[in-house]
DNA sequence: GACTAAACTTACGAGAAGTAAGCAACCAGA
DNA sequence: TCTGGTTGCTTACTTCTCGTAAGTTTAGTC
């Protein structure tokens, strides 16, 4: 990240008033700070992913329901939601148990178990740092 | 949260088609699943706020408008917010420099600096997995 | 006296999240 | 057979957050 730019001049930004400081220095061709962080943070930033994640680094599979009562204040539409993204990114698996009721069982892929490290170090920032 | 509503019988949610779990399962007296890491993610999850974390860390002090060219697509009104969250919680301080026009240096608290291992795992992560 | 710079604010529409309820498939028990 | 229960989702609607654009403030400068 932080690619060059390395400004001897500190240049650009306005002209009167305030203008477009965004505009302005996207349309000078800098390519955005860190594309891959950046949509890192998108995924594991939406709200209640990285607590779904969470939740099933501890546990290896998990039901719908399961997570549900793990995450109690996440509501069922959300998590549907979620776990609908997580599985499109490749992040969890979803396995479909055949049974009356139907069952579903979730789980990470590689990938999501990948993050354990970033959730892990967040986890031990929380404890330290938060009340 | 959850006022009142003590419900003795576990009662887990439900009792025809679907009822309301999410009330039933905090009306249980169950605390929330993590409350500092759903705190942190609330937080850091944010949007915006990792990447801003990020740019702190890897220059010490910077000023808004630095911030502000180190990630493009951020756009003043929420840089302004998200710096007055970190504030609040204690993650980066904020220096005014006398002179005009008001100059505003930003750094990071030790409470701050200490997310650095959290953000760095995320960095690895996004340059693994993510295009 | 108009112009400029830096750091914010304000206004407003669009999209994401929260809340509540409904649905489909199946089965156990009365 | 009828009632009720379980499970994994949807749908409908409200509220909050984000993105975009433009305005404000303070004081030096041309």
């Amino acid at each position: 990240m932080a690619p060059a730019e390395d400004g001897p001049q500190p240049a650009p930004r306005s002209s009167s008033g305030r203008a477009k400081r965004t505009l302005v220095a996207a349309g000078a061709g800098r390519p955005p700070c860190c594309p891959k962080y950046h949509k890192a943070v998108e995924l594991i930033g939406r709200r209640w992913t990285g607590a779904i994640v969470s939740v099933l680094i501890k546990r290896q599979a998990m039901r719908f329901g399961e997570i549900a009562e793990a995450v109690p204040e996440l509501s069922d539409r959300l998590l549907s939601e979620r776990m609908k993204e997580l599985e499109r990114y490749g992040v969890v698996a979803r396995n479909v148990r055949p049974g009356r009721p139907t069952r579903v069982e979730y789980e990470l892929t590689q990938m999501g178990r990948d993050l354990a490290p970033a959730v892990h170090e967040l986890e031990r920032w929380a404890r330290r740092w938060l009340t």
